[in-house]
Parts: C-alpha cells; sequence; structure tokens
RNA sequence: GGAGGGGUGCCCGAGUGGCUAAAGGGGGCAGACUGUAAAUCUGUUGGCUUGCGCCUACGCUGGUUCGAAUCCAGCCCCCUCCA
C-alpha cells in the first residue's frame, strides 16, 4: 500500500485526504478518476503530458479514468481575468475537438479504461432552478478566497457573475460523475475543493484531489500554454521537439526532467550529481529531448531528430527535407522581401525588410545585405530567416 | 440612481493642440557571444512602397481647428465610494 502511494503521489503537488485514499484503495475496486479538459484548444502540449502521464500511470494501477470535455463550461472559460467570455461553440465544432482530443490523448491513455464525457450532459439539463440551488450553497466571501478572485477584486479588476459560477460547476461535474479522485493543475485547487464539497452536500463519499505541478512553458517565466506561444506540442515534428526542449535553458531543464522524464529519480539524481561534477548540461539535456521526442515519433525519429540537431545546428548545415514553396514575380524579377513574404517566411515585407537590414536573411547559404536586391524567375532558391525558419523557394 | 476616476500600440505605462507611428519598461524578433543554451551587449518592433512617399492607429460616433491621442458633444465599457 505505501508502495503504491509513492508512485501515486510521485511529481505531484497535493494529495488531499491521503488517510481517504487509502480507504478507497484499500476497497480494491477500479477508482473513478475525473480529470476535465477545455473543449477549446485540442493542441496537446507537454504541459498537459504531466496530467496525462499521471493518469495512465493510475490506469496502469487498474483504475478508470472520466475524461470530461468541459463544452458547457467553455461557454465561460475558467476565470483567469485575461480571456473574454468565449462564444459558445456549436455541436459540431464540439465534437470534432473532441475526436482530435482523442486522437492525441490515447497516444498516452488506454481507450479501454477510458470514457469521455461531455457535461453538457448533465449541465443542459439542470436548469435556472438548478443553477440558483448551486449558486446558494457557496458565498461570495467564500470565492473570494480563490486566488485569482481576490487578486483581481483587490486591484479593481472586473469580474463578472458568471466567473463565480464556474467552480460550482465544475464542482458539480464531480457530483454527476460520483467521481473518487480528481486530478488537475495545482491552479485548480479551489475549483476542485468545491467538488468536495459539493459532494458532501449531495450525500456522497468526497472526492480526492491530486493537483500536479504546472509545467513552466519555454520562456521559463509563465505557465506552457498555446496562447502565449512558450509550448511544446505532441504533435509537432520530433525535429521541432528536439530543438524547442534543447533551447531550454538548464535551471528549467531540470524541471522538465522531472516533470517529463519517465527515468527513475536515482538516474535523475545521477545526472545532476554529474553536472555538479562538470558533465555539460548539453548532453543531459540530449538524452532528455530523445526519450520526449522519442515517446511521441518512436526511437528512430529521434535519433534523427538528433541527427539533423547537429548538423544544422553544430555543422551550420541546411535541413534535409525543407517545405518547397512557389512565389510568383509580377514582372521579370522579384526583391528578397517578397520572396520571403510570398514563402510566408516573414509576415510581411517590412519585417523582410527589417530582417534583411540586421543580417538574418540568407539566400542558398549566403548572407543578404542587400534589400533591392532582385531575383529571377525561372530560379530555385534556398531562403532562410534567422536560424529556424528555412523554404525551399521557387520562382514563377 | 448620485459623486468621482479611467479606457493609449502584444502587455504595462507616459503623453493634455503641431517637433507623435506616439517617451519609458516588459515581452517578441534579429545579430554578436555560446551549448540553437542562460546571462550580457547591439539593433529592431503598424502596413504598403522601399530613395524621399502614402495609408491605418490612441474605446465608438460626430464636431471645432490650417492641424486632435490631446479641445467639445453624444454614446459604449470598466473601477471606487454613496444609496
Amino acid at each position: 500500500m505505501n508502495d503504491i502511494l509513492e508512485q501515486i503521489k510521485r511529481g505531484c503537488d497535493e494529495l488531499l485526504v491521503e488517510q481517504e485514499l487509502v480507504e478507497k484503495l484499500k476497497t480494491s475496486r477500479p477508482l473513478r478518476v475525473k480529470a476535465g479538459f477545455d473543449p477549446t484548444a485540442p493542441d496537446l502540449h507537454l504541459g498537459h503530458t504531466v496530467l496525462i502521464n499521471k493518469l495512465r500511470q493510475l490506469q496502469d494501477m487498474g483504475h478508470h479514468v472520466l475524461f470530461l470535455i468541459g463544452d458547457f463550461t467553455g461557454m465561460i472559460g475558467d476565470p483567469t481575468g485575461k480571456s473574454a467570455t468565449r462564444p459558445p461553440l456549436t455541436r459540431e465544432q464540439v465534437e470534432e475537438n473532441a475526436r482530435t482530443y482523442q486522437e492525441q490523448v490515447f497516444k498516452i491513455l488506454k481507450p479501454e479504461q477510458t470514457e469521455v464525457v461531455f457535461n453538457s450532459a448533465w449541465l443542459n439539463a439542470l436548469g435556472a432552478a438548478g443553477m440558483l440551488r448551486l449558486a446558494a450553497s457557496h458565498t461570495v466571501a467564500r470565492m473570494l478566497e480563490r486566488d485569482d478572485f481576490g487578486k483581481r477584486y483587490r486591484s479593481g479588476q472586473p469580474i463578472a457573475i458568471h466567473e463565480f459560477l464556474y467552480p460550482l460547476l465544475q464542482g458539480y461535474d464531480s457530483v454527476a460523475l460520483r467521481a473518487d479522485l480528481e486530478l488537475g493543475g495545482t491552479d485548480q485547487k479551489f475549483n476542485l475543493l468545491v467538488g468536495r464539497e459539493l459532494q458532501k452536500q449531495a450525500g456522497q463519499p468526497q472526492q480526492c484531489i491530486l493537483t500536479m505541478p504546472l509545467l513552466e512553458g519555454l520562456d521559463g517565466v509563465n505557465k506552457m500554454s498555446k496562447s502565449l506561444g512558450n509550448y511544446v506540442g505532441i504533435n509537432e515534428a520530433p525535429q521541432e521537439i528536439f530543438g524547442k526542449l534543447m533551447s531550454v535553458n538548464d535551471d528549467l531543464m531540470w524541471k522538465y526532467i522531472e516533470l517529463l522524464s519517465f527515468e527513475p529519480l536515482a538516474v535523475i539524481r545521477r545526472w545532476k550529481a554529474d553536472v555538479d561534477n562538470g558533465a555539460n548540461p548539453r548532453d543531459i539535456k540530449v538524452r532528455f529531448a530523445q526519450e520526449i521526442v522519442a515517446r511521441f515519433h518512436g526511437r528512430q525519429a529521434a535519433e534523427r531528430a538528433l541527427a539533423d540537431f547537429e548538423a544544422r545546428f553544430q555543422r551550420g548545415a541546411i535541413p534535409e527535407d525543407l517545405p518547397e514553396v512557389t512565389v510568383q514575380a509580377a514582372g521579370e524579377t522579384i526583391t528578397v522581401a517578397h520572396l520571403l513574404r510570398q514563402a510566408g517566411l516573414v509576415p510581411s515585407t517590412a519585417e523582410a525588410v527589417r530582417m534583411i537590414e540586421q543580417g538574418g536573411v540568407r539566400l542558398d547559404g549566403q548572407k543578404v545585405s542587400d534589400k533591392a536586391l532582385q531575383l529571377a524567375c525561372g530560379t530555385t532558391v534556398v531562403a532562410q530567416v534567422g536560424k529556424r525558419r528555412f523554404a525551399k523557394v521557387v520562382i514563377s
């Protein structure tokens, strides 16, 4: 039992209430493990996988995962104070998103032990009267205990009434599902606790709560999120994943390893000791980046990503499989700036000109310093902007 | 319902008639240095044309003016206090 508990707790931030979970585990029936996901961004990244890996681990212990897609709560959007209320998605969009979710999430979870559920199923049925009952279950003072509500209130930021409903609805999901255990990021703690509270009021056994640390994004500051662009998507190309992980700084690297690697803790400790004794952290990073690439794309892809990386950045070679694009010249020739623009390597010609002025543009490996340079129709060049943007461009 | 404060570029924030495509900071991007690290330094950061040129932009809509982010009117939104 202790061993199982230790495994469950590995990497987690907090387990509430430990003793209750032990009791549940003792019954040796499969536990109903709930985890909720937003319906909007079905582009899973490594940040999501921290939680999903934990779900998988629980499946390996025989438990049942309730993969909840918050199609109803998505109309509110978890109140972060940043995002405005989201427009409701159509039934088709929700289903499409759900499909995309499953495609990705079943790279990690076992389908036969996963039940995908939508909270609109019971929240639509709740009705206005049910909503009122829910709203009556908590006080404003209690809501303001939630960190971001409290902060916003104190600093004079707007809070709309319906945002208060979000935690209540999420909590009610736990009642509807009779969840034994709910997983979430540390930022979800308040919402998860509301679930416990509502289950108690409904006369149900209360769910336990397991919070996982939030994975920081590549910037090392904010949590990993698609909208901030600081993420590593699990569907990205092997070279992209590899490259992004290699660009992570040394401090952040250890956090990534702790939260994402499946290596035994003893191995990770040894790596740290090696670095303390003068080993190059880069080499650890390579191993880690390969582990992650291999997880989603296989061992071979990981080998190729490394080879590609070394060729490209240590020897300055141009990558093998360039995207090929065709651009249309207005006359006999086309300027470099327009070429880059049309090839999609820069968002505007003004940006292209800037890149040229700053020495960030190469054609066939040669740095371009003349922004008026013209290229003739019928030729093909390998264009490069910065270190990472390449394309093989055909001028017609 | 009353009184007061506010809405500026990706974010924060200065600017109260022309010198403002809009200070400063953050973030982003590019270059140097490296381990594609980090830190640091330099440059850059609306678009179109890229020589000067034009267009769009300071909540929205009108107005005053040779000229408005800046003044006026109406509207919308947010915050604080009172009720």
